[in-house]
DNA sequence: AGTACTTAGTTGCAAGATGCCACTATCATA
DNA sequence: TATGATAGTGGCATCTTGCAACTAAGTACT
């Protein structure tokens, strides 16, 4: 190993969340090398100058080779740092997090080779490393948007229905939304478009909304006049 | 240089804030060394993982040797990556913002051996690296914590009246703000404490306040049942 | 057909927050 | 005593929020 304490290990953290069964869930991946190995872990990886553009891009590239997915939706939270976090020496972890559509969670468990699950944020096991710290870093990240009237619409379907939404919100937010505020605060967002289209459940049909295009999971910057 | 590029560059730079004559101020100092010897930077250094307990004890290091001063308030604010950032080659940068009370800054500049300088925040000239960005970034993070009511304490003095606290909350957003919406909304906060003492300027005196003991810039945590 | 049940979606209202403006209070100074 | 400056308060129309009741449109069962 290269590193003798002169240089930092930097390795990057991934935080993927989703909705499945009205439940916001974590992606865990067993531990395969040392150290820490056979505990669950946030999927992570060792930065590759040589291969990754910027931090973010490594986030990427780690997502697709140890979970082979393209993800829509990245963002760093912050880093973790010290001597001690990692048993390999001084580290620098860079935590990302990142949303999954509802719909594509099926087919990135099948691809996978490594043991991996989608564990309830609410009921996670212990982790290795500082990662229980990261994952609620991470949880409280997605919560603040949330809270703060931004839509998770990077969890959603192309097209879903505002029940579909605003059960979303309740299971990130783990507590229950008024309809009608909901919905009212939704009048004048321009975030989602509304379709001449209606979804027939076994009740009433309940019509459907897609994300704006180029929408960002960000707050909007401040104006100015 | 020991940096073959299998390990990156990892520095820490740091955005201070202060406000003087009633203008948001950002602290800039003249880079003795290549690269970009000559031109104005954010403050910064390398990691130096055998005396840096993680990077936020880095950054305090590093304003202590090169600025001389223990700063109250200091946080990270996100990372900037990259091969081309730093000429040196694959690079982290890790920003962090902090906040000096406006009764310090004097002794700051006189101590100093460095050039250096307090820049309005508006009127800023060109840094180098990416370090223009990064004064824009953690700008946006102040702005945003002070939209959204959160009280910028640590810029204060120890003692200071509610006049002072608006004005300088005019100048992080470079913008009027009510008076009697201002005061309003300090009824029932409770991170200041009235004090029974009036400081009389060449007018009407005004009522001083104090911080809470332990107010933190930050985001309460989210409170559930 | 008629009734109950479920989910979708709307409406009304009281209470609180906000923006704006005018008003009073207390000092120094002339 | 009047004036100017800053400190601090109060009124009010408007917008936002929390809560609850209501209507709408489908299925399932009788």
């Amino acid at each position: 190993m290269i590193n003798d304490q002169l240089n930092p290990l930097v390795v990057i953290d991934i935080a993927i969340f989703t909705v499945q069964d009205q439940q916001l869930k974590i992606l865990l991946v067993k531990r395969a090398n040392e150290p820490e190995k056979g505990k669950w872990a946030l999927p992570g990886g060792i930065l590759i100058p040589s291969k990754d553009l910027n931090l973010e891009s490594s986030a990427r590239r780690i997502l697709k080779t140890k979970v082979s997915v393209d993800i829509a939706y990245l963002e760093e939270v912050c880093t973790f740092s010290g001597l001690h976090r990692d048993p390999r020496g001084w580290s620098i972890a860079t935590l990302h997090y990142a949303l999954l559509p509802t719909d594509k969670t099926h087919a990135l468990v099948k691809e996978s080779i490594e043991d991996l699950t989608w564990q309830n944020v609410l009921t996670c096991p212990a982790l290795a490393f500082d990662h229980e710290l990261q994952l609620q870093t991470a949880l409280t990240t997605l919560r603040r948007k949330v809270s703060s009237h931004l839509l998770p619409l990077h969890l959603m379907r192309p097209k879903f229905t505002l029940s579909d939404l605003q059960k979303t919100c309740e299971a990130i937010l783990d507590q229950k939304l008024d309809k009608s505020v909901f919905r009212r605060r939704l009048k004048n967002n321009t975030d989602i478009i509304e379709l001449a289209e209606y979804e027939g459940g076994a009740q009433r049909p309940a019509q459907l909304f897609k994300a704006r295009a180029n929408f960002e999971f960000k707050a909007p910057t401040i104006e100015r006049d």
